[in-house]
DNA sequence: AGCACGCCGACT
DNA sequence: GTCGGCGTGCTC
C-alpha cells in the first residue's frame, strides 16, 4: 500500500520568480489562478478519506500537503479538499512521500484544525464495521466522529495542561493514578438490598487498596469466574465473557440513604474503577439515557473521579458531545459511559468494553449501514485486544451463540446463591388457576389481586404492562407458540391484503392448511395487546393506593425513583422506576401480547423484560414475588420462573441451528424500489434460489398507510397533463418497496458483505434509479 | 453526488 | 443551422 511512484508536482519549488512570471504570463482570460502553492518538501502526499456519499468513490484519495500545512497536517486531522469542482470534509489518514495515482495531483484546499480527531484505531474499526456490514467507510465516520465545535476546541483543555495524563502519541501506559474520593467504608448495608460478603479488593488487579475498602468491593465474588474476569482484565489481558447480573439493588454506601442503584451498575462501576486503577481505559455502552446516569451515578459512588468520565449521548447538544469526545481523544477521559454515540469512542489504551442491556433495540445504530452494538464492540475488543463483557438480565440467542462457539465465557451466579437474591416468581397461567373456574381467565385473576393487596403492605407495586403498538401477529391456537412459515421459519402474520391466511412477512407465502409443529393444532389466533388503562383498574381496586404511571407517553412521562411507601406503578418496558430499596412485588401483565411479538426474538425479548421488572424486586427472603399473568409462550415463562435466561436463549439457539436461521446463519435484507433491488441481488453471485427469500412488499416507511393512501389517490390529483401523471404514478405503484433477504451459512457471512457492498458500487457507477438499503443482520425484522 | 463531454430532437 | 435532452465517465 505505500505508494513509492516519485511525484509530478506541478513547479515544486515556488520561486519568487517563478511566481512573478506566471503572474505576467497569465492571460486575462485566466480566471482566479492563484499562483502555484508552495508544497511541504518532507512527505509532500497526504492520503485522505473524504464525505463521500457514493459507493463508488468509497476509497482513499491522494492530495499535495501545503508547506504551510505542513506541522499540523498529521494522520487523523480534517481537512477541506477539493474533488470533483467541489470542496468536500474529510480526513488525513496518512503522509506518503509519492502517490500511486497517474494524474495530477491537487494541494489540500484547507486544514480545518490541526486536532487529530479520527485515531489510527477507531480508523482501523471503522474500515473493519463498513467491511462487515457493506457500507462505506465515509459513513462509518460519520457515525464515529462528531461535528467539530470550534469553540469547544478551543474551550477543552489540553491532557497536558490537566496533568496527569500524557496525551502522547500511541496512547498512555503513562496514566497518573487516578485518585480515589470519597473513601467510604464500603460495600455492606444490612436492610433490603443484596448484601454480597465483602471481598478483600487486594487482588483486584494489584492496585492498592485503602484501609477500609473501597465501596462495593466484594461485587464480583458471587460469580463463577467473576473475581478471575476482573483480575485478568486489570492484568491488561483480553477476556470475553456474557454476564448475568444478580437482581437486586446494591447497598447504599450511606446506611441512611436507601438504594437505589442496581447491582448490574454499581458491578460495572467497580470493574471500571479497578481496570482504570490498572491503567487501562473504559468504554461502557448503555442503551438509553437513563441507564447512562444510572452507571455515571455508580461510578461516582463507586469512587471513581468524576474527572475521567465522560458521557457520550447524542441527547446532550454539539457541544457537550465534542467536549466528551474531546476529553477522550486527548487522554483525560479514561471511562465513557454512553449510548450508541460512544461505541466508537477514542478512548487511548483501551482495556475494557461493556456493552450493557443486550437485546435492547436502542443499541441498533438506525442509520447506514447500521451496525449494532454487540457486534460493533465484540469486533472493537478483538481488533484493540481488549476485554469484552456482555450483559443484560435476559439472553440473546446472539450471547448464546458466543458462549456456544466459545469465544466468550459465561459468568453467572450460582443457582442457589441466585435464588437467595431472587424474588419468588410464579406464572399464573390460567391451567394453574384452573380450581378458580372461569376466573382464571380474567385479565387480572384473584390471586394476583390478594398478591398485590399483600405486597401493598410492605411497600410498592410494579405493574408492568405491555407496550402499545404491537403489530398482530399469529401464535398456535392450541399451544401458543408464535406460528413459523412452513417454507422458511419466518414469522407469519395477519394481514388485510392475505384475505385472512397468515402471510410469511419474509417470503410472503400464505401459509393455507397450516399446522403446528409443536402441538398439531390446525387454528392460529392474532395475539393483540391490552390497554392502558390499566392504571384506572387498578385505582379503582385499591382505593386509598396513589397509583403512578411512568412510560415515554404518560403525564409524568418516565419516572426515575419512587419512595418506598406503598403505592402502584404502572410502567411500559424499559420505563420501570427504581423504588428505594426495591418493589415488594411486581406484576407483568398480558404476558401473551408480551411474548407475542413480530420477530424471531419475541421470547427473548419478553423474558428480557420481564427479567428487567423482576430485577428491581426485594429478595423471597423479604417477601418478594413476580406474577406473570396472561399465558405467555411456554418458552419465556418457563425461564422467568426458574430466572434463567441462558435456559430459552440455548434452547432457541438450537432450534435456530436446526433451523437455518440467525446466529447460525448471516442474513442481508435488501429493501427498496423492485426494479432496484432486484439489479442489486443480480450482481451478488452468493444469492442464488437456495439462499434468495423474497421480494415481499413492505411498508414505504414508517408512514406506510398513509403513504400508500397517497399513491392510491394520485391518479386523480393530476393538475396539467393528466394522463403522463397516471403514468408516473402507474409506474410509482410497480415500483413499490420490496425486501429480498438473502441468507448464507456463518462463513460466507464476509463474502456477502463484500459482494453486496461490490453490487452497491456499480448501483451508485450506474446510477441505477430508485432507492436500495442493504442491511447485515437486521434485528427488527428477524 | 456533481459536473464534464457527447451524440440526437424542436426551436429562433 | 443552433439549444438542449440526459447517457457514460471522472473526480486525487
Amino acid at each position: 500500500m505505500t505508494a513509492t511512484a516519485p511525484i509530478k508536482p506541478q513547479q515544486q519549488a515556488a520561486e519568487p520568480a517563478l511566481l512573478g512570471l506566471d503572474a505576467v504570463q497569465a492571460p486575462v482570460t485566466r480566471k482566479r489562478q492563484a499562483g502555484p502553492v508552495p508544497i511541504a518538501a518532507h512527505l509532500p502526499v497526504a492520503r485522505v478519506v473524504l464525505d463521500l456519499q457514493p459507493a463508488h468513490l468509497d476509497r482513499a484519495f491522494d492530495y499535495l500537503v501545503p508547506a504551510a500545512m505542513d506541522a499540523d497536517c498529521q494522520p487523523g486531522v480534517r481537512i477541506k479538499a477539493r474533488f470533483g469542482g467541489r470542496d468536500v470534509d474529510g480526513f488525513v489518514v496518512e503522509r506518503l512521500d509519492g502517490s500511486d495515482h497517474d494524474g495530477q495531483l491537487q494541494p489540500l484546499r484547507r486544514l480545518v484544525s490541526g486536532e487529530r480527531v479520527l485515531t489510527p484505531e477507531v480508523l482501523a474499526l471503522a474500515r473493519a464495521v463498513a467491511a462487515r456490514y457493506a457500507g462505506t467507510l465515509a459513513d462509518v465516520l460519520r457515525l464515529a466522529i462528531p461535528p467539530r465545535h470550534a469553540r469547544t476546541e478551543k474551550a477543552v483543555p489540553d491532557a497536558v495542561a490537566d496533568g496527569g495524563v500524557v496525551a502522547d502519541g500511541a496512547g498512555s501506559g503513562a496514566v497518573a493514578a487516578v485518585p480515589l474520593l470519597a473513601e467510604v467504608a464500603g460495600g455492606v448495608g444490612d436492610d433490603g438490598g443484596p448484601v454480597v460478603a465483602a471481598m478483600d479488593g487486594s487482588d483486584a488487579g494489584g492496585s492498592d487498596t485503602a484501609a477500609g475498602g473501597k465501596p462495593w468491593a466484594g461485587l464480583w465474588t458471587p460469580y463463577v469466574g467473576g473475581e478471575a474476569f476482573l483480575s485478568r482484565v486489570c492484568a491488561g489481558q483480553h477476556p470475553k465473557a456474557v454476564w448475568t447480573p444478580l437482581p437486586g439493588l446494591a447497598p447504599s454506601s450511606d446506611p441512611d440513604r436507601p438504594a437505589t442503584l442496581p447491582v448490574w451498575a454499581a458491578s460495572i462501576a467497580v470493574l471500571a474503577r479497578e481496570t482504570v486503577a490498572a491503567g487501562l481505559g473504559v468504554i461502557i455502552l448503555a442503551p438509553d439515557a437513563r441507564d447512562v446516569s444510572r452507571l455515571v451515578e455508580a461510578l461516582t459512588e463507586a469512587g471513581v473521579d468524576g474527572t475521567v468520565t465522560a458521557t457520550l449521548t447524542a441527547e446532550a447538544g454539539p457541544a457537550v458531545r465534542y467536549a466528551d469526545f474531546l476529553k477522550a481523544s486527548r487522554g483525560q477521559a479514561r471511562v465513557v459511559v454512553g449510548t450508541r454515540a460512544a461505541m466508537f469512542a477514542p478512548v487511548r489504551n483501551l482495556g475494557l468494553i461493556v456493552c450493557w442491556g443486550d437485546g435492547e433495540q436502542t443499541l441498533a445504530e438506525p442509520h447506514a449501514p447500521y451496525p449494532q452494538a454487540r457486534d460493533l464492540l465484540a469486533l472493537r475488543s478483538d481488533l484493540e485486544q481488549t476485554a469484552y463483557l456482555l450483559g443484560s438480565p435476559g439472553r440473546t440467542v446472539h450471547a448464546q451463540a458466543m458462549l456456544a462457539d466459545g469465544w466468550a465465557r459465561e459468568i453467572v451466579a450460582p443457582r442457589d446463591l441466585l435464588r437467595s437474591f431472587a424474588p419468588r416468581v410464579r406464572a399464573l397461567t390460567s391451567e394453574a388457576l384452573a380450581p378458580e373456574g372461569p376466573a382464571a381467565y380474567a385479565r387480572i385473576p384473584s390471586t394476583a389481586w390478594r398478591a398485590v393487596r399483600d405486597a401493598l403492605t410492605r411497600g410498592p407495586v410494579l405493574v408492568q404492562v405491555p407496550r402499545t403498538g404491537y403489530v398482530p401477529m399469529v401464535a398456535c391456537a392450541g399451544c401458543r407458540e408464535v406460528a413459523a412459515c412452513p417454507a422458511c421459519h419466518g414469522p407469519l402474520a395477519l394481514t388485510d391484503a392475505a384475505g385472512g391466511l397468515p402471510q410469511c412477512r419474509w417470503c410472503g407465502r400464505l401459509a393455507g392448511g397450516w399446522q403446528c409443529p409443536h402441538c398439531r393444532a390446525t387454528q392460529v389466533r392474532a395475539v393483540t395487546v391490552g390497554s392502558a388503562r390499566t392504571a384506572e383498574e387498578l385505582g379503582r381496586a385499591f382505593p386509598g393506593v396513589p397509583v403512578r404511571v411512568s412510560s415515554s407517553t404518560s403525564a409524568a412521562g418516565i419516572l426515575d425513583v419512587v419512595p418506598a411507601r406503598p403505592a402502584i406503578v404502572v410502567a411500559t418496558p424499559g420505563a420501570e422506576p427504581v423504588a428505594e430499596g426495591g418493589y415488594a412485588a411486581a406484576l407483568l401483565l398480558d404476558a401473551a401480547a408480551a411474548s407475542a411479538g413480530v420477530g424471531l426474538s419475541a421470547a427473548t425479548e419478553a423474558l428480557r423484560r420481564w427479567l428487567t421488572a423482576a430485577h428491581l424486586v426485594v429478595p423471597a427472603s423479604a417477601g418478594g414475588q413476580v406474577l406473570l399473568v396472561g399465558d405467555g409462550a411456554p418458552g419465556p415463562t418457563a425461564a422467568l420462573v426458574a430466572v434463567n435466561p441462558g435456559l430459552l436463549a440455548s434452547r432457541e439457539l438450537d432450534d435456530r441451528i436446526h433451523l437455518d436461521l440467525p446466529p447460525a446463519v448471516r442474513v442481508a435484507a435488501v429493501t427498496g424500489n423492485r426494479d432496484a433491488v432486484a439489479a442489486v441481488v443480480a450482481r451478488v453471485a452468493l444469492a442464488d434460489a437456495t439462499t434468495t427469500l423474497g421480494p415481499v412488499d413492505v411498508e414505504p416507511d414508517a408512514r406506510g398507510a398513509s403513504s400508500r393512501a397517497l399513491s392510491r389517490v394520485g391518479g386523480r390529483v393530476g393538475t396539467a397533463g393528466g394522463e403522463t401523471q397516471q403514468v408516473q404514478q402507474a409506474a410509482l405503484f410497480e415500483d413499490a418497496p420490496v425486501r429480498v433477504a438473502v441468507r448464507v451459512p456463518q462463513v460466507d457471512g464476509d463474502q456477502l458483505a463484500r459482494q453486496l457492498r461490490a453490487s452497491m458500487a456499480v448501483r451508485s457507477a450506474k446510477r441505477e434509479p430508485g432507492k436500495v438499503r442493504v442491511q447485515l443482520d437486521p434485528e427488527e425484522l428477524l
